[in-house]
DNA sequence: ACGCCCGCCTGTAAGC
DNA sequence: TGCTTACAGGCGGGCG
């Protein structure tokens, strides 16, 4: 499942590789990843003709900025892949769910066996939302805003651990401010963006905290090293490439796996001995998800 | 405010 | 062997 390693990994690529291609045709071919427009034709046209400026991304989000200021934003579920391919005629595997072809040959291709995931285009001016701007004054005409406020479908979400630097004494003052699990707490969007349930164990172990440990009763150095925990196990996952499980889907831009899963100290590795005391990992379920943990090593 | 469940999905694998 | 069932979980919504 693509948590920020993996979509970290994704733009990374896809800066090198679609920034300046301009979109020939979009073709949709399941019209649930386009849920949010009213229609695939909808979506299509506010894509096709436009250039692409620059890929950002938040959490497990993608922002590719176009060249109208719009973005079109995806998110990959539980199983989506971005893949660029020179040629068209590469065969098309199952599921391929939207292709965008560009001007200078070759095509970009949207991959989702089970749907979660979605692309909608966020801040696209019609004609009426142009008149209102209008109206509304100077404000709408300063060149860049902070992407919470250019996008608002991801308005919700919290601090990107890795865009979004803090002191550890904030993020101590922030934990304080809740009252619940350590691990709901890392994996809920609005709080931190991107963390899901394969890098919150990881993050747990490699700060020694158990998942249940409650955010209101950490210590300051508990908080210090969980904060330093989670911004140093994502920049390792990112330097591997993110990680790719057998039975998962993730690929890179090019098809190829991740390396980060080599690296796993507790995430699928129940009755394995942990890499640190030899005591076995354990697995517990809690709210219908695994958690992977060391009972030795994290308290 | 928080925990927990559901529905959305399909591929894989275990169980009978 | 072949069918059925469970499981995987991101996310939004609902409920207690």
């Amino acid at each position: 499942m693509p948590e920020l390693p993996e979509v970290e990994t994704l733009r990374q690529d896809l800066s090198k590789e679609v920034v300046g291609r301009k979109v020939k045709a979009v073709a949709v071919g399941n019209g649930r990843s386009v849920r949010r427009h009213p229609s695939a034709k909808h979506f299509r046209a506010l894509l096709e003709g436009r250039s692409i400026k620059s890929v950002g991304r938040l959490g497990k989000y993608l922002l590719i900025t176009l060249d109208n200021g719009s973005t079109l934003v995806v998110h990959l579920g539980m199983s989506g892949q971005l893949l660029r391919v020179k040629s068209a005629k590469e065969p098309k595997p199952k599921h391929t769910h939207v292709v965008i072809t560009f001007t200078q040959s070759g095509e970009l291709r949207y991959v989702d066996p089970r749907t979660f995931g979605e692309m909608f285009i966020s801040g696209s001016t019609t004609a009426a939302d142009a008149e209102k701007a209008a109206g509304n004054g100077a404000s709408s005409t300063t060149a860049v805003l902070p992407v919470r406020e250019a996008i608002p479908e991801l308005s919700h979400l919290g601090f990107d651990p890795v865009e979004d630097v803090m002191s550890w004494e904030r993020f101590a003052i922030m934990m304080r401010a809740r009252h619940g699990g350590l691990k709901a707490l890392l994996m809920d969007q609005q709080f931190a963006a991107g963390i899901g349930n394969l890098y919150s164990d990881e993050i747990l172990f490699a700060s020694g905290l158990r998942y249940d440990r409650l955010s209101d009763s950490l210590s300051a150095t508990e908080a210090r090293r969980l904060y330093r925990a989670i911004v140093e196990t994502l920049a390792e996952a990112i330097k591997h490439r993110g990680s790719s499980l057998a039975d998962e889907q993730y690929r890179d831009l090019f098809g190829e796996v991740g390396d980060y899963q080599g690296q796993h100290q507790v995430y699928d590795r129940e009755g394995l001995p942990c890499r640190r005391c030899r005591n076995s990992i354990v697995r517990s379920k809690t709210g219908g998800r695994s958690t992977f943990y060391c009972e030795h090593c994290q308290v």
